[in-house]
DNA sequence: CCTCCGTTTACTCACTCATC
DNA sequence: GATGAGTGAGTAAACGGAGG
């Protein structure tokens, strides 16, 4: 094994390693990752391309990650996991796979469900055909659930960077708050008071998050049409990583995504000033997730640069010498060096 | 030629967003 | 305002290869 882990590519702010993550997240040390976002090859009945685990053998291979994970992540750090739903094999009952996940995760490794969160994709196409579309006995499964783990009870997090806009009504209600509300006792017993009028800068997001998957014609789409390849078959869109990151780092905090795929995680983390860590097992999605952080280029040099990284040679990259990020806070440059384990 | 496998293919549709 | 591109799932029938 090397002395020195070498990243396939690397920018302002992140590192894109190849190689299986169950050995690359024993190289880090304890408690240094304030952040691991990631969405595993779910446990579908129909096969991917990508590799995804049956059903029965789907908690013990996960639980193996997330133990290094409990490892890694500091003590007011988090984990949040995007799981799929899938039904059981020739009935039309739903899998517990992803309940599985979250009693073992709590029972067995001792974290905290800090919250559940379902991720509405409201263009999720009907399915699975056999029960939704051709016999209609089912409808169509339009939310992920998305776990939020932690180690302790009071892990970092700051829900004023994640409000959303008030609605017309609340907007109304702050403007003239006697003549569209009145501050009463409920019939539920809630005593609702006038402090419910004061603008507190937008309102708290539910936990249900609502972003269509519907990217079509992205910069790493168009990118890796240029260099004829297809994206990756699964990728979570970019406000999922970007919400988890608002919500549960600063400026400066260091994300990692286990199975990175094509590097959602890693743009989020990009734009928004976190240091990020990507982990991926196939270097031809890694290879192609550059295209996230390489601004307008032109072609040739866009295919030259996916072959030098795809052709395994595992050839040092820096997207940021490709495109000069121009507000470059050095405050919160940090050496990542520091949180890997020298052999 | 037939059987027993495993593999491939047909089936079926809601919604968003950028661009023209 | 219309259009095109993109986003998937599980079953069962059809297909194809191996072996007798």
């Amino acid at each position: 094994m090397l002395n020195k882990l070498s990243p396939i590519y690397t920018t302002q702010f992140g590192r894109a390693y190849c190689g299986d993550s169950i050995d690359l997240l024993k190289r880090i040390k304890d408690e240094s990752i304030n952040l691991v976002i990631t969405s595993p090859p779910f446990a579908l009945l129909r096969k991917k391309e990508y590799g995804n685990k049956p059903q029965d053998e789907f908690v013990d291979w996960l639980a193996r990650f997330a133990k290094e994970i409990f490892r890694i992540i500091t003590k007011d750090g988090s984990f949040v996991l995007d799981l799929g739903h899938a039904y059981q094999k020739s009935r039309p009952v739903r899998s517990l796979y992803n309940y599985k996940i979250l009693i073992n995760f709590c029972e067995e490794l001792r974290f905290n469900l800090a919250e559940e969160f379902f991720w509405h994709n409201p263009a999720k196409l009907p399915s699975p055909i056999e029960w939704v579309n051709k016999r209609k006995i089912r409808i169509k499964d339009s939310v992920n659930t998305v776990w939020w783990f932690s180690k302790i009870d009071f892990p970092q997090a700051d829900a004023r960077n994640v409000l959303v806009p008030y609605s017309e009504r609340m907007k109304k209600l702050l403007r003239d708050s006697d003549k569209f509300y009145s501050p009463k006792k409920r019939p539920s017993g809630h005593d609702i008071s006038k402090h419910f009028s004061r603008a507190n800068g937008g309102a708290i997001p539910p936990n249900l998050l609502e972003i269509p998957n519907t990217e079509s014609n992205s910069q790493y789409l168009r990118y890796c049409k240029i260099v004829g390849i297809k994206g990756h078959p699964a990728r979570f869109p970019v406000k999922l990583p970007e919400f988890f990151i608002k919500f549960l780092t600063k400026p400066g905090d260091i994300v990692l995504d286990i199975f990175a795929g094509s590097n959602a995680t890693g743009e989020a983390a990009e734009s928004l000033e976190r240091h990020w860590l990507a982990f991926e097992l196939n270097i031809q999605y890694l290879a192609a997730s550059i295209f996230r952080f390489l601004g307008e280029i032109e072609p040739q040099q866009i295919k030259k640069i996916y072959e030098s990284l795809s052709n395994g040679n595992l050839h040092k990259y820096e997207a940021s010498k490709i495109k000069p990020i121009s507000m470059f806070n050095s405050a919160l440059s940090k050496n990542l060096d520091d949180i890997f384990i020298t052999l």
